[in-house]
DNA sequence: TATAAACTTGACCATTTTAGTCGGGTATGT
DNA sequence: ACATACCCGACTAAAATGGTCAAGTTTATA
């Protein structure tokens, strides 16, 4: 099980525009540089976050991205639904009755897997942004 | 993040081993056929976990595999690291004090990241083969 | 003792996913 | 006008995944 780097990025760049934003937008070159993000691909995440309303642009010299809410309103999960960085431990559809590959009947570990799914999800329903913000010395694990 | 299938099955075919385990050495090709899982890729799976002393084998006819310690003694912690199925949720060296892609110093968001490893690996260390023999029916997440 | 069941080992492979890059735009402050 | 910065879609190299295949060795049993 390994998360992604878009994932890992979206919420890095984030929690930096997040620490620049008070003023001025922040431009994904600065993002970019601070973060150690190819800009290229912060494009794709941004233009992700923007559809989402994580996140607002402003075009042009000076221009950049903005926080479209308030940090503690900006779930991990909202984030990573965002960027289709998604929690998946069983490959078989989640409404359906079938189980994976074709099977008539659900495999006999499937509740575990969902418990799992439900104790990943929580982690990242109960972190918002503004929480990373002021761990940023504090914290040691 | 997604779990792969190498570590499901492998839950899956000890959960089968341990209700099968009583009397007989359980055979490959039976878990094959109960659990819809390719044989050959089992073999790749059982061969990690006898190295792993998780299971011991019985070569010949009538042979096949059978646990090498009580259900509750085998958590999804060894399993998953008998498989290699690790949960990683950075890139960077955990030793290491430098970053991502050969930065100077870990990112702004690491801290995040540990708690996220921590957090799953818990659930992993708490459940053992025994709880999922026993939570067969009743559970219901 | 012949045979078949079952474990053992290692190589091989197609497909999918990841982590980007590239090349073109368009909007706008100065 | 021009540089900065967002916008958009296509493309791709490399890695991971989820297997398959071939050629063994061991052992119970008929
Ligand atoms: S994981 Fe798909 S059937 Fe249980
Ligand atoms: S994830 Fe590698 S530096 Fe933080």
């Amino acid at each position: 099980m390994k998360l992604t780097s878009k994932g890992r990025y979206a919420v890095m760049a984030l929690v930096d525009l997040a620490r620049f934003d008070n003023i001025n937008p922040v431009s994904l070159r600065d993002i970019s540089l601070r973060q150690g993000i190819s800009l290229d691909y912060l494009e794709q995440i941004f233009s992700k976050l923007k559809k989402n309303e994580i996140v607002k642009s402003i075009r042009g010299t000076q221009g950049g991205y903005v926080l479209n809410k308030s940090p503690n309103e900006i779930k991990l999960t909202n984030i990573f639904h965002a960027v289709d960085e998604k929690v998946k431990t069983v490959q078989c559809k989640k409404e359906s009755k079938k189980g994976c590959n074709g099977k008539a009947t659900k495999c006999i570990t499937h509740n575990l897997w969902d418990e799992l799914e439900v104790h990943i999800n929580t982690f990242f329903e109960n972190k918002s942004l503004k929480d990373l913000l002021n761990n940023n010395k504090e914290t040691r694990v």
